[in-house]
DNA sequence: CATAGCAGTTTCCTAAAGGAAACCAGTTAC
DNA sequence: GTAACTGGTTTCCTTTAGGAAACTGCTATG
């Protein structure tokens, strides 16, 4: 590595950096239903048909997927309480907070877009 | 009891919100090269085949499928300058730097999972 | 004239994402 | 007994994403 002048060549060594971060992030994040439901279980724990019922339009199979897959990425918790009968609820980690900042400009700019594109409707 | 139902619907506004936007958001964000090549584009204005150079992977026909998306969206600019032979000069607009603090955003988290996940597979 | 570069297009293909509907075992309320 | 709810699974299907390889028309260079 060549690190003379390190803080005039920021450009092309964090375009590159970041570009292997984005790929590394989208590709935990990646799908229509993973951000949608972290951000449903940061706001409160839930049971399998509360987020059925909360997250409009996901089918049971996809739900289950998805949760498996974010289980595995250790953003969600699954836990069995032992009620007769088991309630199983799951649950944002902590890890999961640790993308707050993310979500909320991921929002932001949802937000931003959204209006830009009633904009240029508007023209046409 | 069905009733029930209909009370949950409205109390969460501000999850509601925020979920469309980042459903907003990822519909033109999506896909495995979109974030990268505005990034690449940002940096620097560029020729076709010196995207697909810089860009490793990524084959001519997704490069004009998604170089065309992109420029739909108000990305990006394809510029032609009537040189000889002519040149076709690709390069992020001002609404593409619109997108900075998330990529910013994204690209800080990508680099703390990436830790994240070298950390759990020392573990294992 | 042959070769190389530019900016793509075309064809063919596989894999993954996503959805609809039915089904299942266990429990509980009527 | 039967209907409904819970937390899913299974099957079948369509759509989309993405990639490999060949090809195109054009121009410039040796």
């Amino acid at each position: 590595m060549k690190t003379i002048e390190e803080q005039e060549l920021l450009t092309k060594d964090e375009c590159a950096g970041s570009l292997r971060n984005i790929i590394d992030a989208l590709y935990v994040l990646n799908g229509k239903w993973k951000i949608a439901l972290i951000l449903s279980l940061i706001q409160s724990p839930k049971r399998f048909n509360e987020i059925k019922k909360e997250i409009d339009g996901i089918s049971p199979k996809i739900l289950a997927k998805e949760l498996k897959d974010l289980e595995l990425n250790d953003f969600i918790k699954r836990t069995v309480y032992p009620t007769t009968p088991v309630s199983i609820i799951y649950h944002a980690t902590d890890y999961s907070q640790t993308l707050k900042s993310v979500i909320h400009e991921l929002s932001t700019w949802g937000a931003l877009h959204r209006e830009k594109v009633k904009e240029s409707m508007r023209k046409k």
